[in-house]
DNA sequence: ATGAAAGCGCTAACAG
DNA sequence: CTGTTAGCGCTTTCAT
């Protein structure tokens, strides 16, 4: 059953089918009198316009994409809801699809959305050097918005976390209770902000004169947990194990827990740990975990922001965001 | 920058507009040697179809809409995982929106996914009496998968989970430990899968004779947290607290959590606790939780699986799909 | 095997 | 203020 189409809506107002439009869209000008019959028969049809032809026609959409790189974790899929929230108001609605970190997948809803004619995408760069289709992005102007992860020489707008801050903060907070022997679990080095993150450690390090012992920077070799798990569990197995452990995201952090309590090892009293990033379960753990908490819906918000200025026009050059973190403590670390 | 289109690819192909739509789909009939020339055409020209334009001339597009009530619950982003791997591998893309258990919202996306043609469309239906958007989508002939709740009188698939069932054995659990203080702490009861939660606990209480204590179910006003950590707590500062709680859904039984720490309760000597659904943290925290774990992988397939089929053609009557819950025995219940 | 031509439903000049 | 008209890019008869 095809849906009802401005024309019948023009013949049962008995007016063309472009003053119809001109009604119906508020634009041009239109007397009092035939507004009114054309809402009326509008109503009473039930029509609706078909986007598909609008988008076709305008060459554009109302509609903005979102690809996270994994929607699964809390982090991606609180922005999302801030970015939603945002950018609906303005009146778009946020279609979402995740990468799940593959460059492939990514670079398929990419085109797929670019496709549909949304009027605008943000992405989580997933890990890949393929870039082709971001970069066909910015040749066909459609605004493009990274979330989360830079990419270097990509001229687009970026909103990101603080991520060498937030570190070093973690590892000071470390630092300042005595821990020496601070271990890194952090993911793929070539996600950009795993690499700030671990530049952070070594900025912390360096600060009060000490070395980086690299056995003690363990980079896993993907986000799924039974990866975490094994490089948390390979850490603290070791015949000298750190006393503490700075976790770079929170599935990392959930490994460290989770590897402590099959070893009976006792978070804090004999390894602390902080975690990058905060989320419901870190305060309800006992005992609750001490983050670096990313200004998570501040992200969405600003992206979604930026996104609505350039899709107003703004063309100024492409600039970058970076939202500082908060260290929240709670009850996971202890003074050696 | 307009992209690359099919007309350009025939001209410099040098055939017809019609016969470089036949070689790019690969339908009617064209000879070897067209089909090479156009093809080459295309990859020189880096032409890919615009789909706005497909799906205007063919009435549909390939995406899917899926549109959960919070899709920050980790069921419903796993949930969405699932679909979504399902649906690719048959040439869809998923497009998610979440209605955040606004009836409203939910209805503004579902017109919006509807006139952006999508093939059909998922929902786990946001709490509201309003279903017009949802049966208009019946009448247009466009497939509707519910998702974890089913709709009175409306005759559209559904893949749920045996909540009855699940809700039983969870109680039941509790009964067997000699547990006969047993509080329920539920979603809103107009949502339908919490009303079966109930309908489970009252049938497991019914069926060793007991009555039920109206005091001691407890409907929450809202999913926020806040209004969880209210029900929970004013359950457990009772003067005649339970000896045990039943909560509904993971983010209920983390402000159980919450509030037995903060008011010193242990669990499980204090306490006992299962939780209707499993998630990462249900078996980090200490004790590790008692929970009643939804088939979620299998339910994201099913529904799929289940969309693909109706896509397929396929218009046999609406069916229901339940699936069977497994009650994981962790450590937050104990023998009074 | 290929081309010409007619729209899908809508918007936006351009006239009047 | 309103109607006529020309497409947006694509698919698909209908001829040839």
């Amino acid at each position: 059953m095809r849906g009802i189409t401005i024309r019948e809506v023009a013949q049962l107002a008995g007016v063309s089918q472009a003053t119809a439009a001109r009604a119906l869209n508020g634009y041009g000008s239109v007397s009092e009198e035939t507004m009114r019959r054309v809402t009326t028969a509008a109503g009473q049809l039930g029509y609706t316009p078909n986007s598909v032809a609008q988008a076709l026609r305008r060459g554009q959409s109302q509609l903005i994409g979102f690809v996270p790189s994994d929607l699964q974790n809390p982090f991606f899929s609180t922005v999302a809801r801030n970015v939603a929230d945002r950018v609906e108001a303005a009146g778009y609605t946020l279609l979402i699809s995740s990468s799940d970190e593959d460059i492939n997948r990514e670079q398929r809803i990419v085109e797929n959305l670019r496709a549909t004619l949304v009027s605008g995408i943000m992405v989580a760069p997933a890990l890949g050097a393929n870039k082709s289709h971001l970069i066909e992005l910015g040749k066909r102007k459609i605004p493009l918005v990274l979330i989360d992860r830079e990419i270097a020489g990509l001229h687009a707008d970026v909103v990101k976390t603080e991520n060498v801050d937030g570190s070093r903060a973690a590892v000071d907070h470390l630092l300042d209770r005595g821990h020496r022997r601070i271990a890194l679990l952090i993911d793929d080095l070539r996600i950009p902000s795993s690499a700030e993150r671990l530049a952070g450690y070594r900025t912390a390090l360096g600060a009060r004169g000490f070395s980086v012992d690299e056995s003690l920077v363990i980079s896993t070799r993907s986000a799924a947990r039974a990866d975490c798990y094994q490089a948390a569990h390979e850490l603290l197995t070791r015949s000298e194990t750190p006393t503490a452990i700075f976790a770079g995201d929170n599935y990392l952090t959930l490994s460290v827990v989770r590897v402590a309590h099959d070893l009976g090892l006792s978070i804090p009293d004999q390894l602390s740990l902080v975690g990058f990033d905060d989320f419901d379960f870190a305060a309800a753990l006992r005992p609750a975990l001490t983050v670096v908490a990313q200004p998570v819906a501040e992200l969405g918000c600003a992206a979604a922001e930026l996104m609505l200025k350039r899709l107003a026009g703004d063309s100024s050059p492409a600039i970058e965001i970076s939202l500082p973190t908060t260290l929240i403590e709670r009850g996971s670390t202890s003074t050696v």
